[in-house]
DNA sequence: CGTACCCTTGATGGAGATCAAGTGCAGTGG
DNA sequence: CCACTGCACTTGATCTCCATCAAGGGTACG
C-alpha cells in the first residue's frame, strides 16, 4: 500500500470545530485523540476507499479535496459530492459493512482516520460526540435532498449556478474569498455531479463570462456578482 | 391538531425485524417500548410532519404509505423519497432540530414516535440498538446516492423501470407479490421523483405496456417481464 | 349523475446531448 | 530553449429526448 501514516491529533487541529462537537473536556479530547490515532496521506489521483472495499473507518479530511462516485454495472459513473477539509467521508459504508462508492483525491490530501468501531464505542460514553456523530449523518442526507432538488427540477444554469455558491461558500467557511475559487474538478466531473454533459458546463460557463456575472480562467472563477447567481438559482423564470 | 395517540408495543409487532435490530433481549426490548410509547394516525392527505416544524422524534412507519419532498423559494418541489411499512422517517430533522422536508401520507397511515433525545439515550446503553441506527442513517444516504445516479445519468425508461423494480422489490420483502403492485403514487409524484413530466412517466409506461413488459391499469401494475426491466436498467444501449 | 381529478395521447418546441473540430496549457525530452 | 504530446477545455452544427401545450377520456365520489 503506498500509503504514509502519521500520528494525529484533534486537540491541536484547527479543523477541530468542523470536525468535532463544542464543549468536550480536554479528558474526553484526550480520549478522542486516542482513537483518531492514525493519519494516511493520499496522493492526487489516489482512492481513499472504494466500491465493495470492506468498512473500518470513517475519514476526517484535513487537507486536500475528494469525489466520491457510485457506478452501475453497466459502466456509467455519478459523482454524489466533492468533500473538503474538515468534512468526514466514508459514511455510506456502515450499513452493509462495504464501501459502495469511491473516494478519489482531487490533489495532494491527508485524512484524520477514525475507526467506526471505537467511536461508537466512544460515543456511547461522551453524550456530545453521539450526538455529532448523528449531526453529520443527517446533514449528509439533507444534503443529498438538495441535490436530488437540483437534478431533479434545475436547469443547466442553475445547476451550475448554485453549485458554484455551494463551492465558494463552504471555502468561505474555512477562510477563503467569497469571490474566488480554484476548481479542483473537471469539466466532466462537474458534469457528472451535476448530472451535465461537460460541454454544457463549459458552455453554461461562458455565459455566464459573457452576461459578466463571473470569470473563468480554466479552474480559476472569481465571482463578480453574487447576487445574479443566486438570482439564477432562485427564480429561473425571470418574468415573474 | 387531528391526530390519535395510542399506546404502542415493540414486542409484539409483527414489523419488528424492520423497524429493530435482532438479538435483542425481552429486558432491552421493554425498554424500547417504553421510549416508543405512541403510534401516531395520519388521514390520507395528511402531513406528519413539514419543512420548518421544530424536530422532536423519528417516526417508524407502521402502516400506509408516505411521500417525502423538499421544495425551493421559487415554488418548485421534488418528492425525494416514497415510504413504506417498517421504514423510518425524520432523520432530516437530526442536523438543525428543524425538518427541512414535509412528510405526508398518502393512505391513511399509522406511525410509531420514537422521541430522538430518549432513542439517543438508550443508544448509550443498548449497543445494537446504537449500531442499529447508525445503519439506518447509512442506509438512507446510500438509498439517495442511488437517486442521484438515477436522475443524473438515466433515461426516462431507466428511470420508472428502475422506480418499479425498486417498489416490488420493497413490497415483496413485506410479503406481497413480486409482480403485482398497487401504486399509492400519481403520475405526477412518480414524475416529481424521477425527475420526468407526468405525461413522460404516462407515456413510458404506455411503452411498457406496448412492449409487453407490464400492464397497467390505472393504478395497478402486473409486471410481465420483470428480466426485460432489470435489462432496460442496467443495459440503456441495445446494440452491445 | 355530475363534477373533479387523474390519466392518456397527440402535436410541437426547446434544452441539452452528441458529434466534430480546434485551441491552450503543462509536462517531456531532444 | 523549443518541438512534441496529451489532456482539458471551448465552440460550432446537428440531433434527440423530453417538456410543453392541448384535448379528450376514464374513474371515483359526493
Amino acid at each position: 500500500m503506498n500509503l504514509q501514516t502519521i500520528k494525529a491529533s484533534c486537540s491541536n487541529c484547527n479543523l477541530r470545530e468542523l470536525c468535532l462537537p463544542i464543549g468536550l473536556s480536554d479528558e474526553q479530547m484526550q480520549r478522542i485523540d486516542d482513537i483518531v490515532a492514525v493519519r494516511r496521506k493520499i496522493k492526487r489521483g489516489g482512492m481513499l476507499f472504494h466500491n465493495g472495499e470492506a468498512f473500518s473507518s470513517l475519514y476526517a479530511i484535513r487537507t486536500g479535496f475528494f469525489k466520491t462516485s457510485v457506478a452501475t454495472e453497466d459502466g456509467r459513473d455519478q459523482v454524489t459530492g466533492f468533500q473538503m477539509a474538515g468534512e468526514i467521508i466514508g459514511l455510506d459504508g456502515i450499513v452493509n459493512d462495504h464501501h459502495t462508492c469511491d473516494a478519489v483525491a482531487l490533489e495532494d490530501a491527508e485524512v484524520c482516520v477514525m475507526p467506526f468501531d471505537r467511536l461508537e464505542d466512544l460515543s456511547r460514553e461522551i453524550t456530545v460526540l453521539q450526538n455529532h456523530v448523528h449531526k453529520v449523518m443527517s446533514r449528509e442526507i439533507v444534503r443529498e435532498h438538495g441535490v436530488m432538488l437540483l437534478l431533479g427540477s434545475m436547469r443547466a444554469e442553475e445547476r451550475l449556478a448554485a453549485f458554484v455558491l455551494n463551492l465558494v461558500q463552504r471555502l468561505h467557511t474555512r477562510g477563503f474569498s467569497q469571490s474566488e475559487l480554484v476548481l479542483r474538478m473537471t469539466r466532466e466531473e462537474i458534469g457528472s455531479y451535476l448530472g451535465l454533459k461537460l460541454e454544457t458546463v463549459s458552455r453554461t460557463f461562458s455565459k455566464f463570462v459573457d452576461d459578466g456575472i463571473v470569470e473563468v480562467k480554466q479552474r480559476h472563477i472569481r465571482i463578480l456578482d453574487t447576487d445574479a447567481l443566486k438570482r439564477i438559482v432562485n427564480h429561473q423564470r425571470e418574468c415573474d
